[in-house]
DNA sequence: ATACTATATAGATGAATATCAATATAGATA
DNA sequence: TATCTATATTGATATTCATCTATATAGTAT
Protein backbone atom coordinates (compact mmCIF):
# COMPACT_ATOMS: atom_id res chain seq x y z
CA UNK A 1 0.00 0.00 0.00
CA UNK A 2 2.59 2.33 1.24
CA UNK A 3 4.96 0.74 -0.77
CA UNK A 4 2.88 1.58 -4.14
CA UNK A 5 1.92 5.21 -3.52
CA UNK A 6 5.67 5.40 -3.10
CA UNK A 7 6.06 4.78 -6.44
CA UNK A 8 3.43 6.44 -7.70
CA UNK A 9 4.74 9.53 -6.14
CA UNK A 10 7.94 8.89 -7.43
CA UNK A 11 6.61 8.68 -11.56
CA UNK A 12 4.55 12.12 -10.37
CA UNK A 13 7.81 13.53 -8.89
CA UNK A 14 9.23 14.62 -12.49
CA UNK A 15 7.89 17.64 -14.15
CA UNK A 16 8.14 16.26 -17.84
CA UNK A 17 5.53 13.42 -16.13
CA UNK A 18 3.32 16.13 -14.52
CA UNK A 19 3.14 17.83 -18.05
CA UNK A 20 2.59 14.24 -19.87
CA UNK A 21 -0.50 13.75 -17.41
CA UNK A 22 -1.50 17.15 -17.64
CA UNK A 23 -1.53 16.86 -21.24
CA UNK A 24 -3.67 13.56 -21.56
CA UNK A 25 -6.03 14.71 -19.36
CA UNK A 26 -7.27 16.98 -21.71
CA UNK A 27 -7.82 13.62 -24.39
CA UNK A 28 -5.61 11.34 -24.74
CA UNK A 29 -2.75 11.18 -27.21
CA UNK A 30 -0.32 9.15 -29.22
CA UNK A 31 3.65 9.70 -28.46
CA UNK A 32 4.05 11.49 -32.22
CA UNK A 33 2.00 14.11 -31.04
CA UNK A 34 3.44 14.38 -27.08
CA UNK A 35 6.68 14.48 -28.44
CA UNK A 36 6.08 18.01 -29.86
CA UNK A 37 4.73 18.72 -26.67
CA UNK A 38 7.95 18.02 -24.64
CA UNK A 39 11.69 18.91 -25.12
CA UNK A 40 13.00 15.69 -24.97
CA UNK A 41 13.97 12.76 -27.52
CA UNK A 42 11.69 9.83 -28.51
CA UNK A 43 13.70 7.40 -26.66
CA UNK A 44 13.44 9.54 -23.12
CA UNK A 45 9.26 10.57 -23.66
CA UNK A 46 8.83 6.36 -24.14
CA UNK A 47 10.96 5.84 -20.92
CA UNK A 48 8.56 8.50 -19.16
CA UNK A 49 5.27 6.77 -20.49
CA UNK A 50 6.76 3.26 -19.05
CA UNK A 51 7.05 4.72 -15.52
CA UNK A 52 3.97 6.38 -15.18
CA UNK A 53 2.72 3.07 -17.03
CA UNK A 54 4.38 0.80 -13.77
CA UNK A 55 2.81 3.39 -11.67
CA UNK A 56 -0.32 2.45 -13.36
CA UNK A 57 -1.26 6.22 -13.56
CA UNK A 58 -1.79 5.67 -17.28
CA UNK A 59 -2.96 2.79 -19.47
CA UNK A 60 -2.90 2.41 -23.67
CA UNK A 61 -3.99 1.20 -26.97
CA UNK A 62 -2.93 0.34 -30.10
CA UNK A 63 -4.38 2.16 -33.19
CA UNK A 64 -2.75 1.14 -36.43
CA UNK A 65 0.28 2.55 -36.26
CA UNK A 66 -0.28 4.86 -33.45
CA UNK A 67 0.08 4.04 -29.57
CA UNK A 68 -2.84 6.16 -27.75
CA UNK A 69 -1.89 6.97 -24.00
CA UNK A 70 -5.01 7.69 -21.24
CA UNK A 71 -4.57 8.42 -17.64
CA UNK A 72 -6.38 6.43 -15.58
CA UNK A 73 -7.94 8.82 -13.53
CA UNK A 74 -8.49 6.37 -10.61
CA UNK A 75 -5.39 6.89 -9.64
CA UNK A 76 -5.12 10.30 -9.01
CA UNK A 77 -8.19 9.84 -6.81
CA UNK A 78 -6.15 7.12 -5.19
CA UNK A 79 -3.56 9.22 -4.44
CA UNK A 80 -6.54 12.09 -2.97
CA UNK A 81 -7.49 9.14 -0.86
CA UNK A 82 -4.66 7.94 0.52
CA UNK A 83 -3.74 11.55 1.77
CA UNK A 84 -6.91 11.69 3.23
CA UNK A 85 -6.88 8.39 5.39
CA UNK A 86 -3.07 8.90 6.27
CA UNK A 87 -4.37 12.42 7.50
CA UNK A 88 -7.98 11.37 8.48
CA UNK A 89 -8.42 14.37 10.88
CA UNK A 90 -9.69 17.09 8.26
CA UNK A 91 -12.22 16.48 5.73
CA UNK A 92 -12.30 18.25 2.54
CA UNK A 93 -14.97 18.83 -0.73
CA UNK A 94 -14.44 20.08 -3.86
CA UNK A 95 -18.14 19.77 -4.74
CA UNK B 1 4.02 25.40 -9.51
CA UNK B 2 4.31 22.48 -11.34
CA UNK B 3 8.05 22.27 -10.53
CA UNK B 4 7.29 22.75 -6.64
CA UNK B 5 4.71 19.85 -6.82
CA UNK B 6 7.58 17.56 -7.84
CA UNK B 7 9.50 18.29 -5.61
CA UNK B 8 6.76 17.38 -3.15
CA UNK B 9 6.09 14.62 -4.91
CA UNK B 10 9.94 13.29 -4.51
CA UNK B 11 10.13 14.28 -1.23
CA UNK B 12 6.48 11.73 -0.89
CA UNK B 13 8.33 9.21 -2.86
CA UNK B 14 9.90 7.51 -0.08
CA UNK B 15 8.59 4.85 2.13
CA UNK B 16 10.81 5.71 5.22
CA UNK B 17 9.52 9.99 4.42
CA UNK B 18 5.60 8.82 4.07
CA UNK B 19 6.29 6.86 7.51
CA UNK B 20 7.52 9.93 8.77
CA UNK B 21 4.71 11.88 8.02
CA UNK B 22 2.27 9.41 8.90
CA UNK B 23 3.70 9.27 12.73
CA UNK B 24 3.90 13.26 12.96
CA UNK B 25 0.22 13.13 12.06
CA UNK B 26 -0.88 11.19 14.92
CA UNK B 27 1.47 13.79 16.91
CA UNK B 28 4.27 15.79 16.41
CA UNK B 29 7.10 14.35 17.52
CA UNK B 30 11.39 14.81 18.38
CA UNK B 31 13.62 12.78 16.05
CA UNK B 32 14.91 11.02 19.15
CA UNK B 33 11.40 9.25 19.50
CA UNK B 34 11.04 8.88 15.27
CA UNK B 35 14.72 7.01 14.86
CA UNK B 36 13.15 4.10 17.20
CA UNK B 37 10.28 3.85 15.29
CA UNK B 38 12.83 3.67 11.99
CA UNK B 39 14.70 1.33 10.62
CA UNK B 40 17.79 3.65 9.73
CA UNK B 41 20.42 5.72 11.62
CA UNK B 42 20.19 8.84 13.06
CA UNK B 43 22.16 10.58 10.29
CA UNK B 44 19.57 9.15 7.30
CA UNK B 45 16.54 10.47 9.36
CA UNK B 46 18.08 13.59 9.55
CA UNK B 47 18.80 13.47 6.16
CA UNK B 48 15.02 12.28 5.56
CA UNK B 49 14.09 15.46 7.57
CA UNK B 50 15.73 17.64 5.67
CA UNK B 51 13.80 16.49 2.56
CA UNK B 52 10.54 17.03 3.94
CA UNK B 53 11.23 20.87 5.11
CA UNK B 54 12.83 21.59 1.96
CA UNK B 55 9.24 20.55 0.39
CA UNK B 56 7.40 22.46 3.10
CA UNK B 57 5.56 19.05 4.30
CA UNK B 58 7.01 20.11 7.67
CA UNK B 59 7.91 22.27 9.90
CA UNK B 60 9.83 22.09 12.82
CA UNK B 61 11.01 23.91 16.63
CA UNK B 62 13.24 23.81 19.31
CA UNK B 63 12.23 22.47 22.79
CA UNK B 64 15.35 22.36 25.01
CA UNK B 65 17.37 19.68 23.58
CA UNK B 66 15.15 18.21 21.08
CA UNK B 67 13.78 19.58 17.88
CA UNK B 68 9.98 18.71 17.23
CA UNK B 69 9.18 18.14 14.00
CA UNK B 70 5.41 18.93 13.26
CA UNK B 71 3.54 18.22 9.19
CA UNK B 72 2.25 21.06 7.34
CA UNK B 73 -1.00 19.98 6.31
CA UNK B 74 -2.04 22.98 4.58
CA UNK B 75 0.78 21.56 1.41
CA UNK B 76 -1.17 17.89 2.07
CA UNK B 77 -3.94 19.85 1.16
CA UNK B 78 -2.56 21.48 -2.02
CA UNK B 79 -1.37 18.37 -3.03
CA UNK B 80 -4.96 17.52 -3.61
CA UNK B 81 -6.15 20.62 -4.76
CA UNK B 82 -3.25 20.37 -7.30
CA UNK B 83 -4.64 17.05 -8.86
CA UNK B 84 -7.85 18.31 -8.55
CA UNK B 85 -7.04 21.11 -10.45
CA UNK B 86 -5.30 19.06 -13.19
CA UNK B 87 -7.98 16.92 -13.24
CA UNK B 88 -11.08 19.37 -13.09
CA UNK B 89 -13.20 16.93 -14.43
CA UNK B 90 -14.41 14.92 -11.54
CA UNK B 91 -15.28 16.25 -8.13
CA UNK B 92 -15.10 13.81 -4.73
CA UNK B 93 -15.87 14.60 -1.13
CA UNK B 94 -14.86 13.15 1.92
CA UNK B 95 -17.28 14.63 4.38
C1' DA C 1 34.29 23.19 32.83
C1' DT C 2 32.96 18.41 31.72
C1' DA C 3 30.13 15.12 30.22
C1' DC C 4 25.84 13.82 28.20
C1' DT C 5 21.96 14.00 24.79
C1' DA C 6 19.93 15.36 20.46
C1' DT C 7 20.61 16.82 15.93
C1' DA C 8 23.25 18.20 11.79
C1' DT C 9 27.02 18.02 8.55
C1' DA C 10 30.84 16.00 5.79
C1' DG C 11 32.60 12.58 3.04
C1' DA C 12 32.25 8.11 0.87
C1' DT C 13 29.67 4.71 -1.76
C1' DG C 14 26.49 1.84 -4.32
C1' DA C 15 22.07 2.14 -6.52
C1' DA C 16 18.70 4.46 -9.08
C1' DT C 17 17.41 8.17 -12.40
C1' DA C 18 17.06 10.87 -16.64
C1' DT C 19 19.04 11.45 -20.68
C1' DC C 20 20.95 10.42 -25.22
C1' DA C 21 22.39 7.94 -29.79
C1' DA C 22 21.86 3.82 -32.06
C1' DT C 23 19.10 0.04 -33.14
C1' DA C 24 15.14 -3.13 -33.05
C1' DT C 25 10.23 -4.07 -33.61
C1' DA C 26 5.48 -3.65 -35.23
C1' DG C 27 2.20 -2.06 -38.15
C1' DA C 28 0.91 0.58 -42.59
C1' DT C 29 1.51 1.49 -47.27
C1' DA C 30 3.42 1.67 -51.86
C1' DT D 1 8.48 -7.37 -50.61
C1' DA D 2 10.43 -3.05 -49.50
C1' DT D 3 9.83 1.14 -47.27
C1' DC D 4 7.96 4.34 -44.11
C1' DT D 5 6.13 5.70 -39.48
C1' DA D 6 5.59 5.07 -34.59
C1' DT D 7 7.26 3.08 -30.56
C1' DA D 8 10.39 0.31 -27.63
C1' DT D 9 14.84 -1.45 -26.24
C1' DT D 10 19.87 -1.37 -25.54
C1' DG D 11 23.94 0.48 -23.87
C1' DA D 12 26.41 4.46 -22.25
C1' DT D 13 26.80 8.38 -19.12
C1' DA D 14 26.32 12.03 -15.83
C1' DT D 15 23.59 13.15 -12.00
C1' DT D 16 20.91 12.42 -8.00
C1' DC D 17 19.55 9.55 -4.09
C1' DA D 18 19.68 6.84 0.20
C1' DT D 19 22.64 5.14 3.15
C1' DC D 20 26.52 4.65 6.21
C1' DT D 21 30.57 6.07 9.53
C1' DA D 22 32.79 9.68 11.65
C1' DT D 23 32.58 14.14 13.39
C1' DA D 24 30.69 18.71 14.63
C1' DT D 25 27.32 21.60 16.98
C1' DA D 26 23.91 23.03 20.37
C1' DG D 27 21.69 22.63 24.46
C1' DT D 28 21.38 20.30 29.35
C1' DA D 29 22.98 18.77 33.53
C1' DT D 30 26.51 17.51 36.80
Amino acid sequence: MKQEMAKVFKALSDENRLYIIELLLKGELCGCVLIDKLDIQQPTLSYHLRILKEANLTTSYREGNRIMYVVNKDVLNEVKAFIDAFDHVEASCNL
